[in-house]
DNA sequence: CTTTGTGCAAACGATTTGCAGGATG
DNA sequence: CATCCTGCAAATCGTTTGCACAAAG
């Protein structure tokens, strides 16, 4: 639809980054994406009909993006970088049996406050990782 | 100090773990740091006066320590696994101008429940993490 | 027309693996 | 003495880099 790429568009622009091709596809995949892919997943999924960015394109993106504060890295599993456009705070959610990634809402946690954190800390972001087993699993 | 040794040494044997030299060594070593050292840091420590243990023992070492449960994986940067041999749960700070990761008390956040989570998932553990400024820094 | 991005292939760093010999329980 | 661990070197995986050409603003 128009529309969701003008969107589209519109905030690389308002973030002072140029709009390529495949910056723009990249985006565009992560957006429309629920689950939270690796830079190789991505790379895949763009490629899969017709050649759209090569890899080195495809992790150039994901960090010029990432400086922009349009997507941001999710670290759970040692070694393996995930991506994720929905940059509103939220919490996740990790099961140790499938490795399926739930986003938690961020008033899950409503009641958490820094106001505990040891002097000296200036606390600008938090995250709660919950790792358990998720319904299929169980 | 004799008994430090043999409390290692019977942490080990209760996970049913052989005792080997290099195995000592790695456990030892985390136990006396504060710090989460990457893989190659306690590599690099180990061997610095004295030969000790290869870099792929270090990386078994690792894994058989973990699956015992006697230590576990830190992820608080994009491709650095880190270590740390305190089992108690407790939360992380992470400097985002220096590194420094910094321990939070389990206590810090006691109004965190798990009462609150989707339907189906079973909860077995969580963790804060904290991203911010450190009172060297600013 | 200046600046920045792309694609390729080579380079890189961290971790894993295969295997022969050695140590543990 | 059966099993598991160690050390070495090679292999692998994900990510980064150098550079020549192409595209964006």
């Amino acid at each position: 639809m128009k529309n969701e790429a003008n969107k589209i568009v519109n905030a690389l622009k308002a973030k002072k980054l140029r709009v390529t091709p495949q910056r723009f596809a990249v985006y565009a995949n992560l957006l429309s994406r629920t689950d939270h892919p690796t830079a190789e997943e991505i790379l895949r999924d763009l490629n899969e009909n017709t050649p759209t960015s090569s890899q080195a394109t495809v992790y150039s993106s994901l960090q010029a993006l990432r400086k922009a504060g349009l997507l941001r890295e999710v670290l759970l599993e040692p070694g393996i970088c995930r991506y994720d456009a929905n940059i509103e705070p939220h919490h996740h959610f990790r099961c140790r049996c499938c490795g399926v990634i739930k986003d938690l809402p961020w008033e899950t946690f409503a009641s958490v406050n820094l106001e505990g954190l040891p002097p000296g800390i200036k606390a600008e972001r938090y995250e709660v990782i919950v790792e358990g087993v998720c319904d299929r699993c169980e």
